[in-house]
RNA sequence: GCGCUCGUAGCUCAGCGGAUAGAGCAGUGGACUUCUAAUCCACCGGUCGCAGGUUCGAAUCCUGCCGGGCGCGCCA
């Protein structure tokens, strides 16, 4: 569907072409002063040596924009200003409503995106540190897939390395039942830190543990039974998170680094046969193109170690080479905390030297920063050591659990305890994405839950309240052609909000800007209370109650699946 | 030392080349015989870290400086 945007720049850029005697770019954006501005103009002045007030006035007077705009201006400098009639909009909210996808087009043209996020470490506890990687990679997983591209989700799970032979001598003392137990249960700080201490305190120990990832590399089947045991549990422990956190990571998607154990000798291999391979220090690296230390000497890739073992850039590689060769994807995503950017770049530009990501296939660093305390700092307990994600989880619900019951104690127990669920982990997931992901952010439970200001429970709330007037009226959204009627100015302020999601969508899907879309909901939740408040809708009759009945149900309609789309759920009521 | 990144209202954040810099929270003052006031309206509040530069125009681009965070060859 056009946006508003795009059916003004349809009709302006011919205008401007014809002025300036080449193609010129309109410059639309929404303004405080019309619907929409188009800035063109003032670019074009210096070019022509021309007042811009002069280009503008030419350009409207080439530009057919009469059966768009009730109003089109010049003003200040040289800017247009441009208010659509109420008679264009009409149509274009009522298709809008009318379809199923709320005026979203599948890709034309599908991509097959692997998106690799969350990855925690068998036997380790998951952290705030995964919750960033696996919220922001949910959210691309649902834009991209309604999006109607194929999407492969890749849980890199840290599952192999020399943490294992201390990993499995530890299970092994404890009595592998005993082991499993526990860490089923999720108790993995405690498991990974007792097979730590053991590893720094006792010789013996650490002899064992050596041996263990000599014999696990070796493919000794008693180890790897041991070893398959360890990832099982931990897998377990994970999907439980996962199910809590509601993001769509299911057991097929685990693809951790062992997966790509058997291609490191070919990928090591390869690289050697196209001649990228350099031998330092008896460890074989690639040199990337355009990386330089401190001294401005070349900065490798390590692929393989002086031991003979594979470094991680190995397994990065191997990674690329079979997302693309294997599994045919042309667009690689990497949601993985901004410190890795830089080895990142590396390993795409080693993979582009290679031959293993070439046009139209790309790489993408979805990056993101850190989460900090209220005091500014890294978020930590009170001991200094990273926050359980569970715990965080069970805080955010029970929290969510006395809001609840203090703003609507009318709930029976059951929905309450469900509402709570979603209004707890919606409020730490939009925390997350309605900041920018390049910018840490400061992890403040009080404004997170708060049902003011944007946040998921007022989004929520918006959204329960409009399905609320439906419940109250026993009325259902009118069927059939929607007849729409645009007037008020709280009526026109939301048709322009609800037409801007479309191209929002498509624009997020490329950008990975999740915020903008948190923020787009806020602002229509907010353009859609304005209405309520100014716009009767029950107590109104005829085609303006059914046009607005037909607004309040889009309004919802695109709440709900912006925030589907951001992984988190919204109550029927609360 | 080199590299990356951030520095916008008391607090948390948008805005990242265009007209007097926007929200929310907090603060102050209004609006409930209600379509859920979990709301709305208004006010208060900013030399956009500092200094140069490019531009008709800079919070936005470039350079330098100051301050915070994070990286920098065998952990991923």
């Amino acid at each position: 569907m056009a946006s508003l945007e795009q059916l003004l720049h349809d009709r302006l850029a011919p205008a401007f072409e014809d002025v300036a005697g080449a193609p010129a770019d309109p410059t639309l954006r929404r303004s405080q002063h019309a619907d929409f501005q188009a800035d063109g103009a003032l670019a074009l002045a210096r070019r022509l040596g021309r007042n811009p007030r002069d280009i503008a006035a030419e350009v409207v007077s080439h530009a057919r924009l009469d059966d768009l705009c009730r109003s089109v201006q010049i003003s200040g400098p040289g800017f247009i200003n441009l208010t659509f009639s109420d008679e264009a909009l009409a149509p274009l909210v009522a298709e809008m409503a009318s379809h199923a996808r709320l005026g979203v087009s599948r890709a034309e043209d599908p991509h097959t995106v692997v998106i690799d996020y969350s990855a925690p470490n068998v036997a380790k506890e998951m952290h705030v540190g995964h919750l960033r990687s696996t919220v922001i990679g949910d959210a691309a997983v649902r834009v991209l897939d309604w999006l109607g591209h194929r999407v492969v989700k890749a849980n890199h799970l840290g599952d192999w390395g020399t943490p294992f032979g201390m990993l499995i001598e530890h299970l092994l003392d404890m009595g592998e039942s005993e082991g499993a137990h526990e860490l089923s249960q999720g108790d993995l700080n405690g498991f990974y830190k007792a097979a730590r201490i053991k590893f720094d305190a006792d010789d013996s120990f650490k002899e064992r543990a050596r041996n263990r990832v000599v014999a696990l590399q070796g493919g000794d089947p008693q180890t790897l039974r041991l070893w398959r045991l360890l990832v099982d549990e931990s897998e377990k422990y994970f999907l439980a998170v996962y199910g809590r956190l509601g993001v769509r990571l299911t057991e097929d998607d685990f693809f951790g680094e062992s997966f790509y154990n058997d291609m490191l000798h070919s990928v090591v291999e390869e690289l050697g046969r196209i001649g990228l391979l350099t031998e330092s220090d008896g460890a074989k690296v690639v040199f990337p193109r355009g990386f330089t230390n401190r001294d401005g000497d070349p900065l490798p890739v390590i692929v393989q170690k002086r031991d003979g073992g594979f470094g991680y850039g190995a397994t990065d590689l191997a990674a690329i080479r079979y997302r693309t060769q294997e599994l045919k994807a042309d667009r690689l995503l990497y949601v993985v905390g901004l410190p890795q950017k830089q080895h990142f770049e590396m390993v795409y530009e080693v993979a582009r030297e290679a031959g293993w990501l070439v046009a139209p296939a790309r790489a993408q660093h979805v990056g993101f920063g850190s989460i900090l305390g209220t005091d500014g700092k890294m978020l930590r307990s009170r001991s200094g050591d990273s926050i359980r994600l569970v715990e965080l989880l069970d805080e955010a619900v029970s929290r969510a659990a006395v809001s609840v019951e203090v703003k609507n104690p009318e709930l029976d127990g059951a929905t309450r305890a469900n509402v709570a669920q979603m209004v707890g982990i919606g409020a730490i997931k939009y925390a997350d994405l309605s900041n920018d992901r390049l910018k840490d952010y400061v992890f403040d439970w009080k404004r997170m839950l708060n049902f003011d200001g944007n946040t998921a429970p007022y989004l929520q709330y918006a959204r329960a309240r409009i399905l609320s007037i439906f419940r109250r009226g026993s009325i259902s959204a009118p069927a059939g052609a929607p007849v729409i009627l645009v007037t008020e100015p709280a009526e026109r302020a939301l048709a322009i909000e609800l037409l801007a999601f479309p191209s929002l969508i498509e624009d997020i899907a490329e950008s990975l800007e999740f915020h903008r879309l948190a923020g787009y909901l806020y602002t229509l939740a907010s353009t859609f209370t304005k209405f309520y408040e100014h716009c009767p809708v029950l107590r109104s009759e005829g085609d303006v109650q059914k046009s607005r009945l037909t607004m309040s149900d889009l309004t919802a309609r695109v709440l709900a699946q912006g925030l589907e789309l951001l992984g988190i759920a919204a109550p029927e009521r609360m």
